[in-house]
DNA sequence: TGTACATCAGTGAACGCGCGTTCACTGATGTAC
DNA sequence: TGTACATCAGTGAACGCGCGTTCACTGATGTAC
């Protein structure tokens, strides 16, 4: 790293971790890959060395985000411990704490326009993130009497949506716009509330 | 609308529309000044008869949005009849219902960066679309005990949460991504449970 | 009704710019002997 | 340890492109008399 020559060391990472910085600053549309090349110090004709061209490295961003997003949520589940309510509360929690630590891989990855099956790694990276919320949603259903027990899927899917609107609408310091309510009460209340209308959680 | 020669008529609606058009099909990135004139059969240079520039077209294009929103939600709304309840299921209809229906307008609005702050008249009509939701989340509020009762502000951007969460994950024909469920089955089912939560809904 | 003229919505050529991408090259690095 | 050489990560010049924007212009429209 600390040796900076002719040649870079590790040209591939800098222009990702450039690009993230670029795609959080300016928006998926402000990016460009010139300016990643310019800001990790090379020419852009050397991004063709590591990358097939723009959309590739916004993919690669997006790859290591859903990796960085796997990692986190499942080790907020935790495997359960040590209830299934406690870890599917502090994997909603997870969630919102990555948008807003990796805004840059936040947004390559769901604002970016990247399809998820643009390769078979991001589509797997992609799938296991999402899986754990699955799992920690099927866990607490678990726990619903089988005959008003909801799909987990679809259990799963609302406080996936819910923390996305989240996130999209009052965690981002759009200019000017003064989020009335903390993100992080908005989405623990929020989904608070749905699990105490699934008869997860007991009415106070 | 039908003398078309050296004057186009109607040039102004024109561009909105044809941007709309581009923005729907292509995303904010996507959409060109020059090919939202092309679009309408003009020049460039004409689209600055009418408009500041770029920003200035989808800002109107935005507005318009804010504006057909508003009066698709109060209808909705209809006064809160014939009940609190059935008016606010309606209006969370309606708004799933109006991203369907104008995805260029939601694009505008939502997705493509345009401060809502941009002009008085922007800022209006979004507060005039956001004020219906809210003041149907304040109807239901009135009905729970007043010890139980959570802010109307904060319920109403659950909700607002949870749709536009919907919409962005599930009903985007993101290419190769399929939704296990329908939109409007999700949100609407999730509203239920976040409204049996609040003890709203009975529970069945 | 007919003519003169002001208004104004369009044209089309031109601009400078930054983009993504290509290419032949160069010079640093690492390895074989 | 020293030399020859293959590898390969970078350079820098060049490209064609479409962009947003400007400008002087032109020709259609509408109005006054």
């Amino acid at each position: 790293m600390s040796k900076r020559g002719y040649h870079h060391g590790n040209l591939k990472q800098a222009l990702v971790d450039a690009a993230l910085d670029l795609i959080r600053a300016k928006g998926p549309t402000g990016f460009t890959l010139s300016e990643a090349a310019k800001q990790a110090g090379v020419t852009p004709a050397a991004v063709y060395r590591h990358y097939e061209g723009r959309e590739d490295l916004i993919a690669e961003a997006a790859l290591q985000g859903y990796e960085i997003f796997a990692y986190v949520m499942e080790h907020a589940y935790d495997h359960g411990q040590p209830s299934a309510l406690t870890a599917f509360e502090r994997t909603g929690r997870a969630y919102l704490a990555f948008a807003r630590q990796y805004p840059g891989h936040y947004i390559a990855m769901f604002e970016s326009g990247v399809s998820t099956n643009r390769t078979p790694d991001l589509a797997r990276a992609s799938q296991k993130a999402r899986s754990v919320l699955d799992l920690a949603a099927q866990n607490l259903c678990d726990r619903i009497p089988a005959d008003r027990r909801p799909p987990a899927a679809m259990f799963s899917a609302h406080i996936w949506a819910m923390s996305h609107g989240v996130v999209e609408l009052f965690a981002r310091n759009s200019p000017g716009t003064v989020s009335p309510f903390n993100p992080e009460d908005l989405l623990e209340t929020g989904i608070g509330v749905y699990l105490r209308g699934l008869g997860i959680l007991d009415r106070d």
